[in-house]
RNA sequence: GGUCCCAUCGUCUAGCGGUCUAGGAUAUCGGCCUCUCACGCCGAAGACACGGGUUCGAGUCCCGUUGGGACCA
């Protein structure tokens, strides 16, 4: 089957994964996906002085993280860099590219000139039509010389259909004589990657929209080279809100995926948020299991204008772009709980506060509450901040409910501990039981039940909001509900 | 500087000449629910960058302006 699909991710490992990167990934995965075809990782490591081990692992745990899974790989870049110094070699050899022995002082001279000129300052060819005896000469001299491509001055272009872009046309005139090998015998970026992609065999070419700029170059050097040109898909960009192109240098930690790990994020609601940027369906439809993205997943229903990763700094309610926020929430409180189950264990084990009994006699009881509480949560790490007091009695008690629900009540102080007893009690603790006892009080009290109810909840979770608190009291359970009543009166000395 | 690309609510987007008084999502605001906060449900406000064409008719096609981005060094 020669027409088997065959995609790419050439990441190059000089810093951690980042959302940009994970998102041509997710789409050259689901691309393979949807086609049957396969899906190649291959680190482009040949930048040495910037290429780390440490960077390689980072983009090999992010996308085993978020599950995008490849089929051959990872292939290193800098195994082959003989292979791309082999394809200079036959291009000099069939006379499409020529060395150019300009140095950097007359380059940058002819540029100036072009400047001062305004007109353009790509290479004039000098050293296009050196004679055989020159260039033996100069070598034989030995200066240093690089490669150049020799783009065809015939007045034509370079013509290509983009996927996404459509027809893109550059005319020959407009594309200099590049250079395609560094005077150091380093081969450029343009032929390397060209010439790993025909050997890979790659089909389609899913990239960012960075890459259509330097395509028409690339598919000189496939006609150059003989090979089959394959099909372009280029992808909008991802900018920052001040419409910059985001970067690990420029914005750090939130643009890597390795923060959102940190931060409570579900792997599939981030490949979800990032399917959606930039690419939709006609019904705009937002949530998709992994069938269904793949299912739906079109390189047709890609957008061409650049999309803005809405990230927050500073602001309070939101860490991050809201919808990923939202996106995530919507699969916390939806998903499964045995689906969730593993991931909420993962937050309870890394603050030391899990209980292996949740796997087993406790298990029942441990995914109740956590169906009781996640309708509040946007982040994973919430069951062990919010949702901590439910299995753990070192919870923290917010200064400002404290004050509210509390100690604006002095009363509190006796009532509370009173309800302690009260609750002991009783045989069978249930919400029904537990309600009536409260209510009751209240009225005993001639009180409004929600100032009791208020301050219950904030002596035994420490906060003023939760889920409704009979239930709340129910999960905590009796001997930790009484436990924290008693301890009200010590509320009121700090 | 040259070349290329792009332009619909704050943000992500639907729209592929008439069905658009421009739809959805998110964020914002209001209401319902209620012991609180969420969730959920209901509702409000919010966009076709501008100017010319083409056409009976333009968000949708063409040109220009403006703005943004990318690539080249």
């Amino acid at each position: 089957m020669s027409d088997k699909v065959v995609v790419r991710f050439a990441p190059s490992p000089t810093g951690y994964l980042h959302i940009g990167g994970a998102r041509t990934a997710i789409f050259n995965w689901l691309f393979a996906r949807k086609m049957g075809g396969k899906f190649i990782l291959r680190i482009e490591d040949t930048d040495i002085e910037r290429s780390t081990e440490e960077s390689i692992r980072g983009i090999i745990d992010g996308l085993t993280w978020l599950g995008i899974t490849w089929d051959e790989g990872p292939y290193f870049q800098s195994q082959f860099v003989k292979e791309h110094q082999e394809a200079a070699e036959i291009l000099l050899n069939k006379g499409l590219a020529y060395k150019c022995f300009c140095t950097k002082e007359e380059l940058e001279q002819k540029r100036k000139d072009a400047m001062k000129r305004k007109t353009s300052l790509l290479y004039d060819g000098a050293c296009r039509n050196l004679t055989p005896e020159q260039v033996a000469a100069k070598e034989a001299a030995g200066k240093p010389f690089v490669i150049r491509l020799k783009v065809p001055r015939d007045g034509g272009a370079v013509l290509f259909k983009d996927i996404v872009y459509g027809a893109i046309e550059k005319r020959h005139e407009d594309i200099e004589d590049f250079v395609i090998v560094r005077s150091n015998g380093q081969p450029l970026y343009v032929l390397s990657n060209t010439v790993d992609d025909i050997r890979d065999g790659i089909t389609h070419v899913i990239r960012g929209q960075d890459g259509l700029a330097n395509t028409p170059k690339q598919i000189l050097i496939y006609q150059a080279l003989g090979a089959d040109i394959p099909q372009f898909a280029h992808m909008p960009l991802t900018l920052d809100p001040k419409r910059a192109k985001i970067s690990k240098r420029k914005h750090g930690e939130i643009v890597s995926v390795q923060f959102y790990r940190e931060k409570g994020f579900l792997p599939w609601a981030l490949v979800n948020f990032l399917a959606l940027l930039g690419w939709s369906t006609p019904d705009s439809r937002q949530i998709f299991s992994k069938e269904e993205l793949i299912e739906t997943f079109s390189l047709e229903g890609i957008n061409r204008a650049n999309s803005i990763f809405d990230i927050r700094t500073n602001d309070p309610k939101f860490f991050t772009d809201p919808k990923a926020l939202s996106i995530n929430a919507h699969y916390i409180r939806n998903m499964p709980l045995e689906e969730l189950f593993p991931y909420v264990k993962e937050q309870l084990e890394k603050v030391g506060i899990w209980n292996p009994a949740y796997e087993s006699g406790k298990r029942e009881w441990f995914l109740e509450t956590v169906d009781l509480i996640r309708a509040r949560f946007h982040v994973l790490t919430d069951f062990v901040t919010l949702g901590r007091c439910y299995f753990a009695d070192d919870y923290e008690m917010e200064p400002k409910a404290l004050k509210k629900n509390i100690i604006k009540h002095p009363e509190l102080k006796s009532w509370l501990p009173m309800l302690a007893d009260r609750l002991e009690q009783l045989r069978e603790f249930t919400a029904e039981n537990v309600e009536k006892i409260i209510r009751d009080m209240a009225e005993e009290l001639h009180v409004k039940a929600g100032i009791l109810i208020n301050g219950i909840r904030t002596a035994v979770s420490g906060q003023a909001v939760g889920p409704g608190l009979f239930d709340m009291l129910i999960a905590i359970g009796k001997d930790r509900v009484v436990g924290r009543l008693r301890n009200v009166p010590k509320l009121f000395e700090e």
